[in-house]
DNA sequence: GAATATAGGATAATAAAGGTCTCAAATCTC
DNA sequence: GAGATTTGAGACCTTTATTATCCTATATTC
């Protein structure tokens, strides 16, 4: 099924709360959690995940938390989906150069190879700048959500 | 996570058999499964669902099977994926316009559209015709592979 | 009517996703 | 140093999707 999980979905979802913090800012996954409507420990789960991969530096104790290593700027979308889910595949044969049998047979392999290769593209120029802005962008016409941070 | 399921690539696969038979030639369950290495008692499944969707029609008794029902060039890889999977959405909130409560906050929904909208167009431009004729174009190619039809 | 082949439904095994809980370890404040 | 706070790590559970298998009914051909 070609669908993006919830882990995937939350993990962005946290990042872009991050990247609108002002300089390095922390929040806790608490915070986090409150703010985008996510699971808490669940998404101390995923935060814990997205720490080993290096997109966000944890500071325990009180007043601790998560912060980005770098600039929102430097993060794109398919990195942090793929830092959750794993590799995308669209189709198993793509896994790898003469994983699948039938790779010189296959009519239908190399219509995946596109498909993938532009999905991947549109993901990649993704960062969470852009997202960010975005998001301020938005908040400042739609006054009347006032869940947004 | 963003992988096709067995169930539409065996799909496929069947159907790129079927647009192989000259004239609406007409092929048993048996038959296709042991050419394309599909488990036979699970394709005879997906098969009911094909004929349902209207993709093909099944004839029963001796020489019976399944034959498709129009040109394979008016059947196109994303009808054949839905058919078998449900609707494609990337992103839960794409299911439908207001679905998702942030809708107009979110700001990485747009991208998801724009992706979606593009893998879309990939397998809706990519009917069976060009599949097959495909394979036939490798098949000569690489001789050495007699498992295809 | 017998043999053959699909239709349709029931069921089951497996894997993945989604989510919770507990305890340990680190860090901060007092 | 004591205690509060917060992440780290892993076990565990529930739900859903996937991938089948099997059995009986029904239609078709000879």
């Amino acid at each position: 099924m070609f669908r993006l999980s919830k882990a995937a979905d939350y993990a962005i979802r946290g990042l872009v709360y991050l990247s609108l913090k002002p300089d390095d800012g922390m929040s806790g996954i608490e915070e986090i959690a409150k703010a985008r409507d996510i699971p808490a420990s669940y998404l101390a789960k995923l935060f814990q995940t997205l720490a080993k991969k290096g997109f966000v530096r944890s500071f325990r104790g009180p007043e601790g938390g998560f912060a980005l290593t770098c600039s929102p700027r430097d993060i794109n979308l398919l990195e942090v989906i793929e830092a959750v889910e794993g590799p995308i595949f669209l189709n198993e044969c793509l896994i790898q150069r003469g994983y699948c049998p039938q790779d010189n047979v296959c009519a239908v392999h190399h219509v995946w190879r596109e498909a993938q290769s532009r999905f991947l593209d549109c993901l990649r120029s993704c960062n969470f700048e852009q997202l960010a802005e975005e998001e301020i962008a938005k908040s400042k016409v739609k006054q009347s959500c006032t869940s947004v941070q």
